[in-house]
DNA sequence: AAGTCATATGACTTTAAGGTCATTATAATC
DNA sequence: GATTATAATGACCTTAAAGTCATATGACTT
């Protein structure tokens, strides 16, 4: 089975929500981590569509017909999972999105982009289960981030918009692509460092030289 | 059936080229020409994961059989049609690596831009399931693209370069990483502008951003 | 016309994987 | 201890889809 756009249509429209079962949550704390743990070690791997009941099932040491009695079927543990990995980074970049107006752009570009870095680093499996989920890109997917995450490519908005007020910005410059610009060079730049494991000198050399490209391309008196 | 990281790393580390067998091209032209249109707006709709051969088949109007007399498998048909999707497009690219001294950085950009989304605009289908292809990242994916089409970043790489010598570059630039930053810009930018199916004066609008950006963010002098 | 060879066919086989359910075990209640 | 409710089990069912093969077709040769 592959996941059709259409179920992400039926998300969006329908406003279904994945949840376990309640047998799930009946269970002790302990085995219910022990079960999310083998999915996401499954769908980290192998992605949705590569992924495999019985080696989710064996990797849980449960019977096959236990774990449906949690979960309604493969996309429910994933979307519970997804669920659990947005509103986790939602939680984590919360904080960055009330103190905006407190610091500089840069200083507050660093911070965020530091804060997700950090996000991915300890959560490396969700972060791979979530780049799955969204290589899926389609119309739905977006609509899907944007309302679980509204802070995507939104908090880069904000972030200019401040800079703009401080008159830090470039005139002219169109917010939006601006954003949506350093959304995905910050995605790219993310994606890189985690696959291909940089050390933290490296990885602060590369985002040393993004935050410099970015202000250059943003910001009119650099020194 | 899915496709694995393995399958890829034997096209890299054999060498193994995906060929069709030799009664396929016993064929004539036109025939040739249906079955491969057929398998190509399978693969664009579905991906490769999500693809089905009995759809294929019957797109193309011929018993399942037949097909497996031309192609050994699934996946056969399908690094066939990537690699003619990778060599039209190094086609298309080559006269501007040849010709990159002749023009300023911007200009450059803006022609090898363009030239990538006029290409994307005719080969709607396989600029499909080259994203396909892409989007399943890995490190022996990366290996393969850079294989087959080693204009990737390494022509962002040639333009600043070339920008360098002209004296046009922001001193203590890396790059390698500006590169790549520039690489993944426009990948994302050409993605959305195809997926969003953007009018033409959208698309320029977008392009001009994108390069009025890109310009702020690697050359000094700019007024 | 008979023989040969390449090609075409689609019913059939095989396999993989998601999901089910009758049965058994365990816990809770009386 | 008996009864009931809840949870656990894994052999089994079902389906989908890739891939096969015995047979048919027809073009070309002698």
């Amino acid at each position: 089975m592959t996941l059709k756009s259409y179920d992400f249509e039926v998300i969006i429209a329908v406003g279904v929500v994945y949840l376990p079962k309640q047998t799930f949550y009946n269970l002790p704390y302990e085995k219910r981590q022990i079960i999310e743990q083998a999915a996401l070690d499954e769908f980290a791997k192998y992605g949705f569509d590569g992924s495999n009941m019985n080696r989710i099932v064996s990797g849980a040491k449960i019977a096959k017909g236990s774990f449906y009695q949690y979960f309604d079927d493969k996309k429910d543990v994933f979307f519970h999972l997804i669920d659990t990995l947005v509103s986790q980074k939602v939680k984590i970049l919360e904080p960055f999105f009330i103190s905006i107006h407190e610091k500089s752009f840069t200083d507050n570009f660093r911070d965020i982009m530091k804060a997700g870095l950090d996000f991915a680093d300890s959560n490396p499996k969700y972060y791979m289960i979530g780049e799955d989920f969204a290589k899926k890109q389609s119309y739905f997917i977006e609509e899907f981030v944007t309302k679980y995450n509204p802070m995507a490519v939104d908090i880069y908005m904000q972030l200019l918009e401040q800079a703009q007020k401080d008159g830090e910005l470039y005139e002219g410059i169109n917010l939006t692509m601006t954003a949506s610009f350093i959304s995905s060079l910050v995605n790219s730049v993310t994606l890189n460092i985690i696959s291909n494991s940089m050390t933290k000198q490296q990885r602060d050399t590369v985002i040393m030289e993004l935050i410099d490209f970015i202000r250059r391309a943003v910001l009119k008196d650099i020194v």
